[in-house]
DNA sequence: TAAGATTTGTTCGTATGTATC
DNA sequence: GGATACATACGAACAAATCTT
């Protein structure tokens, strides 16, 4: 087990005393984060110009621009240029969130055990949720990815396409959880899953019977799914987990030694 | 259940014909992303410094400046000042990381039950892996936490305070955890909690029932955890949660009002 | 302590690009 | 197409921080 310092959780009452020297930018990035909080902006909400904040931070028009730039970087603002332009409040996206979210993992060296660890936890309850709750369309979204591979992987490229498929059928249910965190979650174990950069030594020699294993569950879950039960459907998700854990489990995974965020 | 698209799992895949104009700082930014990642850049290496950059882009010292504003938001680097210092690597802190996510989810409204399902899932099975696994002064610190509210709250304040305590407990627990990825997801889910805004009326009336019900699962659960009890350890876990959740689950849940990212 | 060197931080003026009307 | 309103980018100068001697 891992020794570590316990973690502030609450900056606004812990690292009260902190008095970091904080650059022009970044204050006035926070004083318009601070103004967006106040008036409780949302999505197309647009923000003073360029001018304006020139005019109202005192500062010069580089150092505004800065700060512009941090709050694009996290995904919090979008600007457009031309008449009616300027800076507005945007949601950060799910992608984006991911990419963030991976530059922190990019450090860390997951291994493929953690990842299948909370697989295993989160994915069978998932579909146990799920399932008598789709809607037509997902179901058939699914079904459709299920019967998409009829034939076995015959190059490792096409193997390496299967897998990604299989992760995109994984997303899909990820999407359709009404639980927004266990949903991005599940999204963001896909994605790292697709990132891996050892996609050749993992899936280098074609396997004739994961490829079945794999197949038959997806078409089995999916019919769980429809059916409505939530017991075989999350017996098939834990089932297919295993198998796959166990394929792996021999590998040291790195995660994808690249910066994810745009 | 939700409508949704289905989103692209690898940009690197799906998003290849996407060809957004991207402003001159950002371009530079990915440049610089590249860069490290190329040569495998870790924690302390230097990168170039403004005029080397301004020399190797062609760009003026503004966007190399703007371009050291994003990488720095998205936690990647750190800047000083003065001889020897210039920008260099900096690994994404947790901290950050989790307000980047934060973020996120400021948009989503996450609801309370969502937040307990995804405890009840993974801090009994946290518990489990850590009994008999943690080292002495790990299991000292959860001890003195654990006896650290020997009276029920007497105030609303202190009421939260304890709450926030009893946060950082799980947050302790997440930090020991030797899956990066699943102690991320419980430590950020603490804080999520611990940043409420609707503490006043979660916590208004003290309630001397939960008071002693948290503070004795506490002092079991480093009991079983001493004594390496697995079983015993979820039990209390998931029970807890059971109990805290029942205690919330009346109430909306809205995520803290705040742009989380410093 | 002080001075000097080095590197980032900030400002201002100007010019250019881009979207809307 | 032309005028307008905005962001984008450049370059030169000076300010501030920090290290070395």
């Amino acid at each position: 087990m891992k020794k570590s310092t316990v973690q502030p959780i609450n900056p606004k009452i812990t690292d009260a005393p902190r008095a970091l020297k904080r650059s022009r930018p970044v204050q006035v990035a926070d004083q318009i984060k601070r103004w967006v909080v106040e008036r409780d902006l949302r999505k197309g909400d647009k923000l003073p110009n360029e001018a304006a904040m020139i005019a109202q931070f005192g500062v010069s028009k580089g150092t505004v621009r800065e700060a512009m730039r941090i709050l694009e970087a996290q995904g919090l603002t979008v600007t457009k240029t031309g008449p009616g332009g300027g800076s507005s409040v945007g949601e950060v996206s799910k992608d984006r969130a991911m990419s963030l979210l991976g530059n922190y993992f990019y450090f860390k060296d997951l291994s493929l055990s953690d990842i299948y660890e909370m697989r295993k936890l989160l994915e069978p309850e998932l579909v146990a949720k799920l399932a008598g709750n789709l809607d037509a369309e997902t179901l058939s979204d699914l079904r459709e990815m299920a019967h998409q591979h009829p034939e076995p992987a015959q190059t490792p490229e096409e193997e390496k396409q299967q897998h990604i498929s299989s992760l995109v059928f994984h997303a899909r249910l990820a999407d359709a959880a009404d639980n927004d965190l266990m949903g991005f979650v599940i999204s963001f174990m896909a994605r790292i899953l697709s990132d891996l950069t050892v996609y050749r030594r993992l899936y280098a020699t074609p396997n004739k019977e994961l490829w079945a294993r794999g197949r038959t569950h997806q078409i089995d879950l999916v019919e769980a799914l429809e059916k409505g039960d939530s017991a075989r459907a999350r017996a098939i998700m834990l089932s297919h987990m295993e198998g796959a854990e166990r394929m792996m489990n021999v590998q040291e995974m790195r995660i994808t030694r690249e910066f994810m965020a745009e």
